[in-house]
RNA sequence: GGGGGUGUCGCAUAGCGGUCUAGUGCAGCAGACUGUAAAUCUGCCGGACUUUGUCCUUCGGUGGUUCAAAUACAUCCGCCCCCA
């Protein structure tokens, strides 16, 4: 592949490439190039935001780049007092242990295992002791920290800023020196602490990082970035159905930016499709991908049954009661499709409790008959047996 | 170390002795409409029950004042600002 060729394959989707002169040097020298990417393994699971990156990294690998995926197994331990909440409890080895195999196992659904470089953080961070933090850390001023937006913005809005937050960008930054990264690449969010590398890669005699940051993928909710604390995520492992439903409730303006970001597929193609049908399809781009074709046949199929069809789910999950009679409200909340029994009796005055399909708005005691349907709401269906 | 603020239902805000389970917005849930879209509209949105009413539990923690406290007081904790 021509150089131009890659340099147009990596600009792709991204938001921007500090800088792409640097970044055409670096590809020419014809050098192998070492990818940065680092994560910090504070939630169990990685979702289709982080998918984004994760892609770019898969660009640079097929062009025969090495992928260094940094794990921040030390940074997490610390564990980020993000915002206003409270010092958030410090992660126990163990979790962390769990993050770090299901990210592991995740991510190589996409890249390669063999060719990538998995390294993790503590390994130079815990030998860097305290008098090398506060190296690092003279280095810089508090007014440089300031300049970060979100940082200025807490600041002016006398939100705190923990001093932890202060060096997270400095071990960060740290991180690309110990790994002696060619390129990093990183959310919009992480602009900042992706420069401060090549700040600190400039101190230390080393050629500086390109930079590449990604837009940060908006959550199905359509307004906030794709965040698991927002409950606006579709997770990577995901089950193809719940994947599948999920991107087929997003809005059809997001559904474009999806698909920028997600796929290689030709926008000006899919804008000339129907809605409905290129949502389908985003559906089983996304699905297939983690869980290969069938699966995204079959989610696609049930999904058509259920919601098009208004037929019933192929499996349903079963509860076993052993009573001959039971107040609806009471059953709903016993097999856990309600959180308590006030919202199974709003539920019901609101028509959205179903027996047998049929449709119950009072609360009276049922019968109990074995291999009866019970439905809450558009998506939860529960078989009871006796 | 001194001074001044502030802490309310998932989030943001209102309430500043009884009418407070607490108003509003966002989020969430259900229904209608649909393409399970989105937007819109309607209802709900602490828990329990012998359910049109009753009881229990919330306003940072604790303790007291009062017939009565989210509201006033004391104290503790968290956070912010100013001075040093």
């Amino acid at each position: 592949m021509s150089q131009v060729d890659a340099l147009s394959l990596i600009r792709r989707g991204t938001n921007e490439i500090i800088s792409e002169e640097e970044l055409a040097k670096k590809l020419a020298s014809g050098k192998k190039l070492r990818i940065k990417l680092g994560v910090d393994p504070t939630a169990p699971d990685l979702h289709l935001g982080h998918s984004v990156i994760i892609n770019k990294l898969k660009v640079f690998q097929d062009l025969g780049h090495q992928i260094v995926f940094l794990i921040g197994d030390f940074t997490a331990r610390i564990g980020d007092p993000s915002g206003r909440s409270a010092t958030r409890p410090m992660m126990t080895e163990e979790q962390i242990m769990k993050n770090i195999k299901t990210y592991q196992d995740q991510v190589f659904k996409i890249l390669d295992r063999e060719k990538t470089e998995v390294v993790f953080n503590s390994k130079w961070l815990n030998a860097l002791g305290i008098e090398g933090l506060l190296k690092l850390a003279s280095k810089h001023t508090v007014a440089q920290m300031l300049v970060r937006d979100d940082f200025e913005k807490r600041f002016k809005a006398d939100i705190p800023i923990s001093i932890v937050e202060f060096m997270y960008p400095l071990l960060q930054a740290y991180d690309s020196v110990a790994l002696q990264a060619d390129v990093e690449l990183g959310g919009n969010d992480q602009k900042f602490n992706l420069l401060l590398g090549r700040d600190m890669q400039r101190d230390a005699g080393q050629e500086p990082q390109v930079v590449i940051t990604m837009p940060l993928l908006v959550g199905t909710d359509g307004v906030k970035k794709m965040s698991k604390s927002y409950n606006n995520y579709i997770a990577l492992n995901d089950k193809p159905q719940d994947m599948f439903g999920k991107l087929m409730s997003i809005s059809d303006e997001l559904m474009m930016f999806y698909y920028e970001l997600l796929t290689q597929e030709n926008l000006d193609e899919i804008k000339q499709m129907h809605p409905k049908e290129a949502k389908m399809k985003l559906g089983m781009i996304i699905v297939e991908r983690y869980w290969g074709k069938e699966a995204a046949e079959n989610a696609k199929n049930e999904f058509n049954k259920i919601f098009a069809n208004k037929d019933l789910p192929t499996e349903i999950e079963e509860y076993k009661c052993d009573k001959d009679k039971i107040k609806l409200s009471e059953l709903l909340f016993v097999a856990k499709m309600v959180s308590s029994k006030n919202e199974a009796r709003r539920l019901i005055e609101q028509g959205g409790a179903k027996v047998d399909n049929e449709k119950v708005t009072s609360d009276t005691e049922i019968e109990i008959k074995n291999g009866m349907i019970l439905q809450a709401g558009k998506r939860k269906f529960k078989k009871i047996i006796k």
